[in-house]
DNA sequence: TCAAATACTAAACAGTTGTTCAAGAGCAGT
DNA sequence: ACTGCTCTTGAACAACTGTTTAGTATTTGA
């Protein structure tokens, strides 16, 4: 183990897989020295501080998540922003790692949201420019909305396996989950307070 | 201050405030004490063990939520349980409060989901009872997403208030959220993909 | 009024945390 | 072979954590 860049890659590798699952504020170096059967000071010496080996985490799990230039590389479509479906297969370490980096709270918990909510606000303008957007009267509170569930559904991951029986990466899951989606987002479940008695529609 | 049941009261009150705020491993016994002026060997005396001060004070600020009986009491008529939207009128600090035991996973983060995801699965019911429900075809999994989106509007508080401009508390910022809501619940929002030929739907 | 129980505190303990420091160990270039 | 460089470690530090202990003050009850 001796060759330089390998050791630092093996440790920020096993850190990322260790913030996935535990957190950042409950993971300490000591416990991924242990696990890499390593020196805790060799951590320190490799990235200077936890904080900077949080950071390397991040940019090198999130990507293009975090970068500054999220908003900008929206708007640039040579730019193929990843969305965050697209992390999920990555594996569950990614997804898990991303739920964190979005309970941590923080700079990059907030960047983690608006780069959900230009998404979603770009995927409304997408339904729009094809003639598939509904005559909604608030866009920017939809796309709110959109977003929540969006994140709701990664941060409720277990919950979701649980009440559902099974691996949310199942085809079994995953069909019922995008079809009450797609349900709820082209119809709507509930009828208008008059429906019983006027069926056309306001 | 030496009335008994009043200093453990304030004591309780107090670590509520700081619970809600900092959540629970990130308040020590140390800065509950400070806060309240008191020695840290007095919440223990008083508590016991921290573990049991954050019991104590989950079932003071959730009571029922996270009572085993919520599942039996949402089937008896005769109680009236508290949805999650009740909860925040009793004010920001219970609503936090909620939010943070969401957050800290484990037992009672589990019991809050599985109570909302009750109170989604009754509120359907009832829709479909009064005949306000429309013919969908998963209410299990439709139930779910309900849940996730009502509980990712707490989780996501601070970011909404971000987006919308406002506190959530305002009537302004409310009533958009209930009118996008309601517009997605009782319309959807988006057209099916041969929506520009047929306007009759299936 | 006296004794027992309770409320309360200061100090310390043992454990964990991130970080530092001095000193080896292995390698590259001269 | 020697010099310097990076890699790596064990030991220690200071700050923090929850908890204990021994002791003092105050209240309660007979």
């Amino acid at each position: 183990m001796r060759s330089v860049q390998t050791t630092r890659d093996q440790l920020l590798s096993i850190a990322v897989e260790m913030f996935a699952e535990k957190g950042f504020a409950g993971t300490s170096l000591r416990s991924i020295a242990k696990q890499a059967e390593v020196s805790p000071a060799l951590l320190v010496h490799h990235f200077g501080t936890k904080d900077a080996l949080v950071k390397e985490a991040i940019s090198k799990t999130l990507g293009d998540w975090v970068a500054d230039e999220k908003a900008a590389m929206l708007d640039d479509e040579s730019h193929q922003v990843e969305n965050w479906q697209s992390l999920a297969a990555k594996g569950t370490t990614s997804l898990n790692f991303f739920r964190q980096a979005l309970l941590a709270g923080g700079e990059y918990s907030q960047r983690l949201f608006d780069a959900a909510f230009l998404e979603s606000e770009a995927l409304l303008d997408q339904m729009q420019a094809v003639g598939r957007l509904k005559d909604i009267s608030d866009k920017q509170t939809t796309a709110l909305m959109m977003t929540i569930s969006g994140l709701g559904s990664v941060l409720f991951m277990s919950q979701i396996e649980q009440t559902l029986g099974g691996p949310i990466s199942s085809d079994q899951v995953a069909s019922r989950l995008v079809n009450a989606n797609q349900e709820m987002m082209q119809d709507g479940v509930f009828l208008p307070a008059t429906a019983t008695i006027k069926k056309t529609g306001r």
